[in-house]
DNA sequence: CAGCATCCGCTCAGATACTG
DNA sequence: CAGTATCTGAGCGGATGCTG
């Protein structure tokens, strides 16, 4: 699932049928799954936020991707896009009603990763000692 | 995050530094967001299984990638492995409580997407008829 | 049956340069 | 400021062939 919408010569419809279900909440799990998402949905909790201020609240994300992960946000109805015409520029991002109910959904998940990180830690370095 | 545990000349371990805790949670977010370990588990839910009962009930997937994923999802310790020395072999595949903890998580995280579906689906066609 | 080993295409994601 | 355009290395994921 390409994070940059039809990039160059992304074909983007060539699935095998398999569940139709099982196709639309894979791109939705990809959403999850891909580095800046959950990241951005997160730093936007709080409020609006410029396109700068991400920006500055994500270190290593550049704008190339901060862009392309915003607006599949914004395509998939999670994210606005407001922009004010002025100069400069200033445009704001906002979590929709939908995009918060995600997030409730994420930090669940994010919490589970963070009480059990030190177990899976354990478990990874008990498994690379030996077999 | 290489699915693959060191395939050929996978460093693995030149991060940038960051939170820890944020590289730890990632390589866990990261196992929902590739492509088998969550129908993997998911399909673990009833009960053990064998490899290739996994292979059957997982249409798409390819032994290669079905291998890798239980690797890593054994070596995170959300799977145990279980070789019975017999002829022809027979391996069972089951969850450990820490994977039926995940499993939870993830299954609320999967009842959102497919009750969102609709309106994702929805946005995105507004989204693409017209900027 | 349950796997490794190998080859390879595709696209993700970073870096860099340019624009209204 | 808030993007777009282009190039590129890297690695995920598929296909195929072989083994204990």
């Amino acid at each position: 699932m390409p994070v940059q919408p039809a990039e160059h010569g992304s074909l983007a419809a060539d699935w095998e049928p398999r569940g139709e279900a099982d196709c639309r909440v894979r791109t939705i799990m990809d959403r999850v799954g891909d580095k800046w998402s959950v990241a951005v949905v997160t730093e936007l909790t709080a409020g609006p936020r410029r396109f700068s201020e991400l920006k500055r609240a994500l270190p290593g994300i550049n704008q190339r991707m901060l862009t392309s992960t915003l607006r599949v946000l914004e395509r998939d109805g999670l994210v606005t896009r407001t922009v004010y015409p002025q100069v400069p520029p200033r445009v704001d991002y906002e979590l929709t009603g939908l995009g918060r109910t995600l997030l409730d959904t994420v930090a669940s998940l994010l919490d589970w990763a963070e009480r059990n990180a030190d177990g899976i830690d354990e478990a990874r370095r008990r498994y690379d000692a030996r077999g």
